[in-house]
RNA sequence: GUGAAAGUAGCUCAGUUGGUUAGAGCACUGGAUUGUGGAUCCAGAGGUCGCGGGUUCGAACCCCGUCUUUCACCCCA
């Protein structure tokens, strides 16, 4: 019975697996360069801790199963809960700030699409403990460090930069209560995902009065922090968080991330707990879905039952990731590599004085891989049963084998046939001599 | 979860109005070449035409269902 793989899930074939393995020791040597340090924790967790942050609704979004104690479990479907559970816990011993990252594989019960799939991975980098902005651009500077070091550039994404605080604070001061808060926010964070009568529709719908509806309009169509002023009067929360969008700015050109970065109003993020800077990375056609994205959450520690702690962070997953990569050119995996590969010839034994075999060529073959493999070396041989040199020669090929040992006549006198399979130069060494210079090199 | 399109070899695709034994290129295996790779030539293997049912003398082709993928919604933590 042939059984299919499950929807929105992925084989990775050792092809795919280098292309995994290139993205991901991409995003962890990036993260250690700026400081952050490696955490995980389990793949499931209780249902409720997703509850607990998104309501009901999300129960339909993820996989979840019951144990056989009867415990309501998930399969995680992002990594932040579980981060600030683990923080929580340990809050008062952890020295802060808390720079921590991780790659989650993640799984999420959705209509798989181009670009997103039911089971991912997801590079997650979190500042925890710090109020300043100065943390917001340390995250974005630190996605673009590995964004630019794949070799992205400005020409090709884009982060998109905004502020919730200050949004809230604008639409508070034309009148909009907190409650109505949430649901405009749903709203406006489709300005740019439908076309504009669908989206004026929509706000329609949510804001009734036709005044605020029209400076809502107006005041989304803002393409600078300094344009809103003259769209609304700014209220003192509002110009604060104006001014500290202003200084997000100032810190990502500092860092030279600038030309990477616009403000954009109509980023707000779907999600309830973001309470600050907000910001997702597109390409710059914006053909694709969001390459990732993250803001400041400085409640959701608390509301795990921790303290309240300022916390800012982002997400990005691999399949949009891959496919922009892809397009650009730009996914270049390191090829498995062998730095020896050994064959022998046939039809010769190795004979002591009175004719008796002592070994035989594939014996020798066996021997020098294993002593190689030992001394810390990539090295194998040819299962092919062919006596044909060449064919194995080519097998050396396709294995991208550096160097090609042949074992054969010349071994009698205890030497090796070595070929530089780059420059298909060829040299008899010494075997002994050989083994000891490999064993320098293998330190 | 709703709506639409597509599915032929490992990959990219041809396949005439429904007509005999479903093809090509790349990749793979063997040989040309029993001590020399990447090239070339020759040969081989690989298919329940996504799966199941129906119409028909006859189905890769038409119809229905289903699965998967892609697109538009929902959602996007």
């Amino acid at each position: 019975m042939k059984i299919p793989p499950v929807k929105g899930t992925r084989d990775f074939y050792p092809a795919d697996m280098a292309v995994r393995n290139w993205m991901i020791d991409g995003w962890k040597k990036v993260s250690l360069r700026n400081g952050f340090e490696e955490y995980d924790g389990p793949i499931f967790e209780y249902l409720k801790m997703f509850q607990l942050k998104s309501g009901d609704e999300i129960v339909e979004q993820l996989f979840s199963l019951k144990d056989r104690g009867g415990r309501e479990l998930a399969i995680r479907p992002e990594i932040t809960p579980t981060l600030a559970r683990m923080v929580n816990q340990k809050i008062s011993s952890l020295p802060k700030p808390i720079k921590w990252f991780s790659v989650p594989r993640l799984c999420r019960a959705e209509r798989p699409q181009r670009g997103r799939l039911r089971e991912f991975f997801q590079w997650n980098i979190d500042i925890i403990g710090v109020d300043d902005v100065l943390a917001d651009a340390e995250t974005i500077f630190c996605a673009l460090d590995y964004l630019q070091e794949v070799g992205l550039t400005p020409n090709d994404i884009v982060v998109k930069i905004s502020n919730r605080k200050m949004l809230a604070a604008i639409l508070q001061s034309i009148g909009i209560s907190q409650g109505e808060l949430e649901p405009l926010y749903a709203v406006l964070d489709k300005r740019d995902k439908l076309p504009q009568e669908a989206f004026e529709e929509m706000l329609t719908k949510q804001v009734g009065d036709e005044n605020k509806r029209t400076l809502i309009l107006k005041l989304m169509t803002v393409e600078s922090i300094e344009q809103i002023s003259s769209v609304v009067e700014l209220s003192k929360t509002a110009k604060e968080s104006v001014d500290e969008l202003g200084r997000l700015f100032e810190l990502l050109d500092v860092m030279g991330a600038g030309d990477f970065c616009v403000f954009d109003i109509g980023i707000v993020r779907g999600l309830a707990y973001y309470t600050g800077i907000v910001y997702e990375i597109y390409d710059k056609e914006s053909e694709l879905r969001a390459i990732g994205g993250g803001g400041r959450y400085d409640n959701l520690l608390k509301q795990f039952g921790g303290p309240n702690i300022p916390a800012t962070g982002f997400g990005v997953g691999d399949c949009v990731l891959a496919i922009l990569l892809e397009e650009k050119g730009l996914l270049k995996p390191k090829p498995q590599e062998l730095d020896y590969f050994i064959t022998f010839v046939s039809n010769i034994t190795f004979n002591d004085k009175e004719g008796n075999i002592q070994s035989t060529p594939e014996d020798e073959m066996v021997k020098l891989t294993a002593k190689l493999r030992r001394l810390g070396l990539k090295a194998d041989f040819s299962y092919k049963l062919t006596e044909s040199l060449s064919k194995k020669l080519k097998e050396a090929s396709t294995r991208n084998a550096q160097k090609c040992i042949i074992i054969g006549e010349e071994f009698k006198d205890n030497q090796l046939s070595v070929k530089d399979m780059a420059t298909g130069q060829q040299e008899l060494v010494d075997i002994n001599k050989f083994l000891a210079e490999v064993k320098l090199q293998s330190r």
